[in-house]
DNA sequence: TACCAGGAGAGCG
DNA sequence: CGCTCTCATGGT
């Protein structure tokens, strides 16, 4: 063999490693996007800040994403072909200026827009935003983190994760939670939500709440098929309508927001929570959920402020 | 030790 | 319908 031949086919598998390298890496332009915002405002509760990336698993891939200026960068374990999948659940096509230019223009609303600038909303899968919802209730957003955690770990299949690198598991399907017994489900601190969301991931599992179609149904009607199964009222079926099943005017109402609506809008009057309801349905327009998103937002941090 | 949180769901007018 | 009360359980 020959040196030049050599040093070919050293530079054939080198670059042969640069492509597959190469298809692990996706850049995405991207202007107004906090993903810090973004992955840590209680809509998913799967990232985590390590060495400077969030990682997280999305479906049955694990992934991490680090911010630059104007663009972020994600990386996988294996090889995409197409990056579709990642593009729709950061939904980063969407035009956030032209969110923000159909809120009303008020002075609680520029505050909230002003202190969260960038603040986004994904496009989770359904079934893990319900179940996770499902577990969400009398919860902290930490605590919320520990026990999808949990069940991801005990439930759910292992993905595919870089070298050397700790293991990641994809969300459980309907049906291994629905095969848990109550016990296992309370083992992972889920309390008395384990026989609720078992029966609903049962509900699930069977086709008796198909969420694909939930999606495809006018929003009253899918809000109703949603709060069929047990543990979801209004509020979490909001939740899932806004957060995984693309509809952009659901707004959930949440002690938060329940707060922030009296405070900004009703001068601390106590009203009611449907008068609430009925007043952010017709004020904050076809992005109300945005909206809702950015009154949460800032509801919080204001409250860490002040302590 | 008590009390609180943040939702769902039953009961009631 | 809309409002009020109860429940359940880890954390302060």
């Amino acid at each position: 063999m020959t040196a030049s031949s050599i040093a070919s086919s050293s530079l054939n598998a080198a670059t042969c490693v640069d492509v597959a390298e190469a298809a692990k890496r996706m850049i995405f332009r991207v202007r107004d996007y906090d993903l810090a915002a973004t992955l840590t405002s209680g809509q998913a509760f799967r990232w985590q800040h390590r060495a400077g990336w969030w990682e997280g698993v999305i479906g049955a891939r694990w992934l991490r994403l680090r911010s630059e200026t104007d663009s972020f960068v994600a990386e996988t374990a294996e090889p995409a072909t197409d990056w579709r999948w990642l593009a729709d659940y950061l939904q980063v096509d969407l035009n956030l200026g032209n969110v923000l230019a159909t809120f009303p223009d008020d002075e609680p609303m520029r505050a909230a827009v002003d202190a969260c600038r960038g603040l986004r909303l994904l496009r989770q899968d359904p079934w893990e935003c319900l179940a996770s919802f499902i577990c969400s209730s009398t919860k902290r957003i930490v605590q919320i983190q520990e026990i999808v955690g949990l069940l991801c770990e005990r439930l759910g299949e292992p993905v595919l994760v870089p070298h050397n690198h700790e293991r990641a598991f994809s969300f459980p399907a309907p049906e291994h939670i629905a095969a848990a017994s109550e016990s296992e489900l309370r083992a992972c601190k889920t309390g008395f939500r384990a026989p609720n969301l078992r029966n609903a991931a049962r509900m699930v599992a069977d086709g008796e709440v198909n969420l694909a179609r939930v999606t495809e149904l006018p929003v009253l009607d899918a809000r109703s098929e949603l709060m069929r199964l047990p543990g979801v009222g209004r509020k979490i079926a909001d939740c899932v309508l806004l957060f995984a099943c693309g509809f952009q005017d659901a707004f959930p109402v949440d002690v938060w927001v329940m707060k922030a609506l009296r405070r900004l809008y009703f001068s601390h009057r106590r009203a009611s929570l449907k008068r609430l309801q009925k007043f952010a349905a017709g004020y904050f327009g076809p992005y109300a959920g945005y909206a809702q998103q950015y009154l949460f937002h800032y509801a919080r941090v204001h409250a860490k402020l002040k302590k």
